[in-house]
DNA sequence: CTCGATGGGTGTACGGCGTACACCTAGACC
DNA sequence: GGTCTAGGTGTACGCCGTACACCCATCGAG
């Protein structure tokens, strides 16, 4: 049923879906109300992976362990995310996960307060504009070099920016932004900075 | 033209939007090739109503001020943030507004690396769900307590925060969750986390 | 063994979407 | 007056989600 997981795409649906399944459209809503009855399922069987099974350790670590969980999750399935945030009440599966954390913030002495806040700083993206706002897709240094300097007269910051990340391309191995890295960067600040507050209130 | 924003509606689109200007679908296309290239342009509309002049002072202050800034010019065009995080490549007013942040970092002693780390870090949404995961519409805090109390079983940690919620909203006025201040806080913690990056840098 | 109910698949149809293509018109400019 | 062109028009196509009516195979009750 919610095997649906399958070819992997994401902005085709339920009349292609079915097709998929060697079946007539309108068999679909036997078995789901809606589309997005539908979408809420997969997502459901999407957050489901996420590991949630009970840890020893200081809550730190074991929050941490737990998000890049989730972030590994979804990078499984990297049309999820959106469809997540599309949704407008969260998914049986989502609560759950949002339980958990919340759980060990508890469990780590954080107060009821402290946790609110924290999930929203957790969860908030500052800027308005998301991570993957360039689309990271992996084009050769050289035309991003070329490109940086086009914009270097309108866009100087960014276009330094660009040319190191350019640079760095070229110089280290793998891709110029280590996505990986940057979600942890962000990840062991906000952690600090609980912490900090933590000691301090 | 990009006097678009009119009706202030999302989800419906083109058909709509020209008989709203009482004229028909296809007269659209002369103006724009299609319907991303004119979303494209009422997102630049939007971003750049954000105050970009020149701000003396310390980087932090300055910072933070243009950011919630931007926060406000998206708040008044709730349709906006999704919008530019939909869109693959970001618009000139987009990247305008990102080479401004940029710029003040760099201004403020940052080296390239920790700006770009720190761009990262305040695009990111690190619990993957965007903070509005709940939509804050305002329910009366009773029936919230009671949805509380019902799912104490399933979610406890999540009942717990949505009770201290309820409890608020009936102590305090205003909404349960201060979206602004819920904001301020994780940008203040970022910003805090980065200061201390840079003098142990 | 018949019979009704029921779960699942089918076919047709509607209204909405974005947009390709060909056409028309009113002014601007030589 | 003749040409060019920017902008508006009408028709049509293929996609989408889904309402509604139908059909059939299985199965438990009588």
């Amino acid at each position: 049923m919610a095997l649906a997981d399958e070819a992997g795409l994401d902005g085709l649906s339920m009349r292609r879906l079915a097709t998929e399944l060697g079946v007539v459209p309108m068999a679909l809503y036997k078995h789901v109300a809606n589309k997005d009855e539908l979408l809420d399922g997969i997502i459901d069987t999407v957050v489901s992976e996420i590991d949630l099974t009970p840890v020893e350790g200081d809550w730190k670590p074991v929050i941490r362990g737990r998000i890049l969980a989730a972030r590994q999750a979804l990078l499984r399935h990297p049309w999820a995310s959106g469809a997540i945030e599309a949704r407008r009440n969260p998914t049986p599966a989502v609560m759950a996960y949002l339980d958990s954390i919340i759980g060990l913030f508890r469990a780590g002495g954080f107060g009821v307060d402290e946790v609110h806040h924290a999930i929203h700083a957790l969860g908030s993206r500052i800027l308005g504009f998301s991570q993957e706002l360039f689309d990271d897709t992996p084009t050769d240094p050289d035309a991003q070099e070329q490109a940086a300097h086009a914009m270097a007269g309108t866009f100087p910051w960014l276009a330094e920016m660009a040319l190191q990340v350019a640079h760095d391309e070229k110089t280290v191995v793998g891709s110029g932004c280590d996505d990986q890295f940057e979600f942890e960067f962000a990840l062991d600040l906000l952690l600090d900075g609980f912490e900090r507050l933590r000691k301090a209130g």
